[in-house]
DNA sequence: TCTGGGGTCCTAGGACCC
DNA sequence: TCTGGGGTCCTAGGACCC
């Protein structure tokens, strides 16, 4: 078997980068990256989260995903802008469509990684390549990334990661032992805080010392995911670089409202607003799905869920909302809540409902809601809205991934 | 004005069936 | 009156990723 040879391709501090990159093209004398400086949510709407940090607010200790409150006692005159998620999707395309000059084996992991197939280069060696591209997006899009290479996406991605800005770093099995055994073992992909914890208290604290471990040792111990972080931790990963998005398992859109909300009408309210995004991307993608879930957290931050198995499966914006408010009224025990989330699972074509008898019953509902999907497709998202939303101060439709390309979304297995 | 939003996968316990 | 055990489905919660 031929040895692989695959590229990880990491934007350094992508929203941030994205964001200066735009501002110093419209005319700003200041780059966001050479100064303590985060992308960050609005405050007031209660999404006052560090999303991006430039690396001089990295020596501060500020974290990706802490409170812009926090960021700012770590660094009180930091500077924060709000994110603008359109520009930084063209940025990434750019890039893409950058490295498909290279290879036609790309996978796009997340809107600032990429997973790149270069096996079939033969006429030079690789890491001239990786050197060509790495200045190429610096001299082309502005903006530098990190280049990780070895013969697996695992250790390519882990290569990656090694010291930032503008590197480009091999981990190829040989150099495991020497370039990652050393590091701390949350440093390993898979491995999060609640992990880390577990393995620190039993004296696991180098990526090594993982490695080490008896294989049937870890499986009694941290059963599935314990066998993947452990063979991580050797190094071990044969998936494929992916062209090709897995097809969707899940749709679903959340809110964390601007203020705690402690009445049902308006609870309901909310419900359907995400209820309107999750169908009508649902319908987007030709699909429709079994399982409608609820979730809810409340102002202290404890959340719970609940979901039902519909009989037969919907993309109805009617039958989607009315499942997730019966959802919603079994479990709420009253306390006021901060964030909604309505989701649907267990998808299958919309093809076979299609042509059954059951069609005709809902045909009317149907055609309405397809009429209406594409005149907020054409007009925007608040050119056709329920009444019962006017004058109410919530918006009538609520949720991200808006656009037409439903972003192919990493999983957490790579 | 402290703590987002989008996903995937896994586990554990109970129901239910043979 | 010695209370099996395997399999599947369902559900809620939790872990991880960017």
């Amino acid at each position: 078997m031929n040895k692989r040879i695959i590229f990880h391709i990491d934007v350094n501090s992508a929203y941030l980068s994205w964001e200066a990159v735009y501002r110093l093209q419209h005319g700003e004398k200041i780059d966001l990256r050479e100064i303590p400086a985060v992308v960050g949510g609005d405050e007031s709407k209660r999404h006052g989260i560090v999303l991006a940090k430039s690396i001089p607010a990295k020596r501060y200790k500020i974290k990706t995903g802490e409170s812009l409150y926090s960021a700012r006692q770590k660094c009180p005159n930091l500077t924060v802008v709000p994110p603008n998620y359109e520009r930084y999707m063209k940025a990434s395309n750019s890039m893409v469509d950058l490295l498909k000059e290279y290879s036609p084996l790309i996978q796009r992991y997340s809107v600032d990684e990429v997973f790149m197939d270069l096996s079939h280069i033969k006429d030079r060696p690789v890491l001239d390549v990786a050197y060509e591209i790495k200045e190429r997006i610096k001299k082309e899009l502005g903006f530098t990334v990190n280049i990780g290479i070895s013969s697996n996406k695992l250790l390519a991605k882990m290569a990656s990661d090694f010291k930032k800005p503008d590197r480009i770093h091999t981990l190829f099995p040989d150099e495991i032992q020497e370039k990652m055994w050393p590091l701390p073992v949350e440093k390993l992909f898979m491995v999060g805080s609640r992990t880390q914890k577990k393995l620190n208290g039993r004296g696991i604290f180098t990526i090594g010392q993982l490695a080490k471990l008896d294989r049937e040792y870890i499986y009694s111990w941290l059963k599935k995911p314990g066998i993947m972080i452990w063979e991580y931790a050797n190094g071990i990963e044969n998936s494929q670089v992916r062209k090709d998005p897995d097809p969707v398992k899940s749709i679903g859109n959340s809110t964390t409202t601007s203020y705690d909300v402690d009445n049902r009408k308006e609870a309901h309210m909310f419900l359907l607003a995400l209820s309107e995004m999750v169908a009508m991307r649902t319908r987007n993608i030709g699909k429709m799905g079994r399982v409608i879930s609820v979730s809810i957290k409340d102002k202290d931050f404890y959340s719970c869920s609940h979901q039902k198995k519909l009989d037969v499966a919907t993309d109805s914006t009617k039958v989607i909302y009315e499942t997730a408010r019966k959802l919603f009224d079994e479990i709420w025990d009253g306390k006021p809540i901060r964030r909604f989330a309505v989701s649907i699972s267990e998808f299958c074509s919309n093809e076979l409902y299609q042509l059954s008898l059951l069609k005709n019953y809902n045909q009317r509902e149907e055609k309405l809601e397809k009429v209406i999907d594409a005149i907020r497709y054409k007009y925007g998202y608040n050119s056709i809205i329920r009444s019962c939303f006017l004058h109410s101060g919530i918006k009538p439709i609520i949720g991200g991934v808006t656009t037409e390309e439903e972003y192919p979304m990493m999983s957490s297995i790579i």
